[in-house]
DNA sequence: GTGGTCTAGACCACA
DNA sequence: GTGGTCTAGACCACT
């Protein structure tokens, strides 16, 4: 996954985001090292700082935990990363019926457009 | 439907997206008066212009079209606006299934999160 | 090319129509860079955003492609540009012929003038 | 055919030149009695004086004559409307011939893509 | 009153 | 410097 960092939100944001995406898709398993903040400064091109403050986010999230000399670490608690994998999925959910709601689409027609999509998709990849 | 402009994209291509729901969820239905630009923009708290933009857009994409002194009306052509509700259809599918997919979600799992929640929301809708 | 702004149709159609003649006759060669918005409107002497609204036409048809902040440039699609080429050539055929049978002109009378004229022009150029 | 006024030109030259279409094309035949000024004001939808200061200009280029008490008419020179009809005739294709050259097309693709279309809608007229 | 066009001038993002 | 967007306000044609 590359970083495709946008002007229209807080730059700080979309980091988390993306940092999230790397740790409940198991990029970053639970347990490993995450790279330093440096180094994932460099490679989305952004301050070191606004990196920072990203990674503390997800700190406070109970996402990545911080050892003192060693580095920061995905938490082993794969229960908080299942959750919040969750929750996202969730509100994606969420968004997305609504978003179809809006085009005049009823759960059951969406449910069904999207089981084609899917089967369809099923065979290729 | 209220309007709820935001900064980061073109406010015009806020508004063509806003009233194409309108139109493929039929609340403009085929062949109706749309209301005036100035109207329409006073609703947006945009300037007509702007709305103007919008509402050409749509008339190049065959969802309007213009009587000279008497207004804009939504093609009778309903062909077009059923294409129209099925291309975004398709393509906010597309999009949904593949952000799931970063967050580490096969099509298979994302249809079954999907189908409980639309099942959860249709007993009370 | 001199540009000859006249009165009766949209300034706007006028430079399009102008700019795409550039285009296909190979003025602007496919992957040329065109002048800037500000360039081309002075040079018109019209107002910049007009200019804007016939560059944005081209660009609706596929005959012009923009980068960022480098500017626009001819498609490099030059099947795009023969096939524009070919369509505004039909047009003008079927308009002159219309033209003549206007006059009282057979098409047959029609080509058979135009034959006579294409020869005596071919002696001079 | 009828009366297709626009604003970029003077209404009074529009008027010549669809009346000298009418004579050299035949719907006025040479000899016949043309409308009343009043009656060809009517249907253009003009002030009578402009309408009379066309048809002046058709006396001035000798396509009618005026008899004091009985009306306008056609002339009876059949060789003065056969002129007439190919100096517009000329006029139109020369144009026709410098608007292909616009487009990058020599007088002999013209001819042969004129030559196309003819035969083409020949077998349709 | 309707939509359509045009201008002048401002501000923004990008590099 | 590039293009893109938006606003404010004017004028036009049509009916």
């Amino acid at each position: 996954m590359m970083w495709n960092i946008t002007s229209d939100r807080p730059i700080y944001q979309q980091l988390t985001e993306g940092l999230t995406e790397r740790i409940v898709s198991g990029i970053y398993p639970p347990g490993a090292k995450v790279p330093a903040v440096r180094e994932l400064a460099a490679e989305a091109g952004v301050n070191p700082n606004t990196m920072q403050r990203a990674l503390a986010d997800l700190e406070r999230d109970g996402l990545l935990y911080t050892q003192r000399t060693s580095g920061r670490f995905v938490t082993e608690d794969e229960g908080r990363i299942t959750q919040m994998r969750e929750t996202i999925a969730k509100s994606r959910i969420e968004d997305f019926l609504s978003s179809m709601r809006q085009l005049g689409f009823t759960s059951e027609e969406t449910l069904r457009l999207l089981t084609q999509t899917a089967n369809r998709k099923g065979d290729l990849q």
